[in-house]
DNA sequence: GAAGAATTACTCGGATACTGCGTGTCCGAGTGTAACGGG
DNA sequence: CCCGTTACACTCGGACACGCAGTATCCGAGTAATTCTTC
């Protein structure tokens, strides 16, 4: 159960475009060069952010991608999901109706309220989700700039010369 | 990204040997006819518990397994990570260091402080492992128990005749 | 010199192979039980 | 009748195949810029 590492090279390109900011749309090769990324594998995963709505796609000749919206509008958890999809963490296949104690189990109540590993397991996981939704990529950008204020400056050299 | 489903496994198992609750510990077999599962399979799973001190492995002949410590004293932290194991969803790769950005950042003290995103994916990690840490197998059993009063008596039935 | 059309080069988009982990299974080592024989 | 020994059956423990999702890659469709021709 680990996370793939698509959504690390994602949010690091999010936070490229942020920076470098002007109007004109940056091309994969372009954003896979910062980082020393396989470029066709990262398009995949930017064609992905595409569909869930957080990158803006210009196609023909000096095209690429920028960012559909502010990095105030971009939360952890969009950039999460729109990589590893929606499906939750824990999916309940409701094993306790099966077998011996499930057949004990004639009750006709007993199996009416949710399971409660599900609950235990969803109360977890909707504390993840809230946490990564209370995170924007302007949040990140700002804590790497208080940080280390030089980032910035070097992604718009590397990748804002056009 | 999404849990193995000997997790779920795991933890209705170890709610089972909580309501049997006998001296006697309880074959693989008989653990796995409760609820329908793979033998072989819930055995492997079962063997991580012990690796991981949830449970006691009694050798010989009317061997199994029991609870190595009271359902109060296991969280479901300590079962995710017994069946997941205790490495992190999302592991920073420091992609930031490479590639033409991180040549352009030579700056001494850029890459001194930790990576700005992973230190927001951890926050939402650690929310997620204090919120399974604060549920207990007990917790879970009562819930159980308060919902539906009729299944800790179909699991003594089921498990608990020897 | 300016306008228009054809050409060109570059980009995104989806369809296609390969690898590692999760899933499922099996057999051997070890141990407690039970039966058996002797005192 | 009681005790020691032997054989046995059952259990756990780790080692061995299979399938699917993540990983990595490629080529075709489409578009904007460019260039050439014509007025």
């Amino acid at each position: 159960m680990r996370m793939s590492k698509g959504v690390e090279w994602a949010v690091h390109t999010l936070l490229n475009l942020a920076w470098v900011d002007h109007g004109r749309p940056v091309a994969t090769a372009q954003l896979a060069a910062g980082h020393d990324l396989p470029g066709p594998y990262l398009h995949k995963q930017l064609q992905a952010l595409v569909r869930a709505g957080l990158l803006e796609s210009v196609p023909g000749a000096r095209g690429g991608f920028l960012l559909a919206r502010a990095p105030e509008a971009i939360s952890m958890l969009d950039v999460v999901l729109a990589i590893e999809g929606d499906e939750p963490l824990f999916r309940c296949t409701e094993i306790r109706q099966c077998g011996l104690v499930g057949a004990e189990c004639s009750g006709p109540d007993d199996f009416a309220l949710p399971c409660a590993v599900k609950s235990a397991l969803g109360r977890a996981e909707t504390a993840w989700r809230e946490a990564l939704a209370a995170q924007s990529l302007a949040d990140v950008g700002r804590a790497t700039d208080e940080h280390a204020p030089n980032v910035g400056g070097a992604v718009r050299r590397a990748l804002g010369s056009d």
